[in-house]
DNA sequence: AACCACGGCAACCGCCAATAT
DNA sequence: CATATTGGCGGTTGCCGTGGT
């Protein structure tokens, strides 16, 4: 394979940036296989690579790497970066940590040019106003959209999803009852249950249940050794979608834009 | 068909903390 | 203990594909 020039870097010679090409990740994927990864230098230059150890670093660890999940973001994905970025904000790789397969780099990309930008649209100074928005008014359909997905796939109408989310339409609501799917559900209804302290979250967070490989849950997920179960009460779609469009503190415009999110992040489901 | 604007994302940069010498 | 090196993180940049005109 024809390579790009390389742009010279003062001090070193010859030292190789941009684009990675497919030798350099076949070098690179072969050497970790080897001899593992870390000594990031050493590494570049053992495995006869012409770029900074930080360079192969980074491709191995947002590319390469064999576990690397591909694909979009799903809905569970998506409430969970939003809800742990609530709690630590730009903490990337903490929040990675607690979404498997998923990379710091992936998760700050897809806030900047997902959330951020439809902060910007809605003129609101980013963090608190924005952030309460999505919790309050994103929630419901995003919930229903979790089911969708679920019942597409002829999984359990069990879906669990955590959402401290919930806490803005009532601190104590842990369950919220969405439409079921006739076909496999008993009743009328299913549920997601949600924790209602999301504040406890452990360090290590096994999500591979939830979200791997684009699978549903069924029954509840786990959260590090415990599971969040239903606890208080639960609140019916009515409710649900009642509070969504109702919550009068908002603007027309915002909810425009908040309606918005929703087209945006659903199109990627369909 | 050509051009332009925009969005998404891979890769880089700079800083800082941890570790090695 | 001081200094050098390495690793990790968050912020930023720039390339490339896509859609609109």
């Amino acid at each position: 394979m024809a390579m790009p020039p390389p742009i010279l870097v003062e001090e070193d010679s010859e030292l190789r940036r941009g684009p990675w090409t497919l030798e350099e990740d076949t070098l690179l994927t072969h050497y970790i296989t080897r001899h593992g990864e870390g000594r990031w230098n050493v590494l570049a230059k053992c495995a006869g690579l012409k770029r900074t150890g930080k360079s192969c670093r980074l491709r191995w660890l947002n590319y390469l790497k064999p576990d690397i999940k591909r694909g979009n973001l799903t809905p569970q994905e998506q409430l969970l970066i939003l809800e742990l970025h609530s709690k630590w904000g730009n903490r990337w790789s903490k929040i990675a940590q607690h979404l498997p397969g998923r990379t710091d780099n992936e998760i700050k990309n897809y806030w900047r040019t997902r959330v951020q930008k439809q902060a910007r649209r809605l003129n609101v100074d980013n963090s608190k106003g924005f952030l309460e928005a999505v919790r309050c008014l994103r929630m419901p359909g995003l919930l229903q959209k979790v089911e969708q997905t679920s019942s597409l796939k002829g999984m359990s109408s069990q879906t669990s999803v955590p959402c401290e989310f919930l806490n803005c339409i009532d601190p104590s609501l842990s369950t919220i009852r969405i439409p079921g799917n006739s076909n496999h559900s008993s009743e009328n209804s299913s549920s997601v249950t949600c924790p209602t302290d999301f504040t406890n979250i452990p360090e290590q967070t096994d999500l591979t249940s939830t979200s791997m490989y684009g699978q549903i849950v069924n029954e509840t997920c786990n959260v590090g050794s415990s599971d969040y179960d239903t606890e208080g009460f639960s609140l019916d779609s009515a409710s649900a979608g009642s509070l969504y469009e109702e919550s009068n503190w908002i603007s027309d415009e915002m909810r425009y834009a908040l309606w918005n999110i929703d087209e945006m992040m659903f199109r990627e489901l369909d």
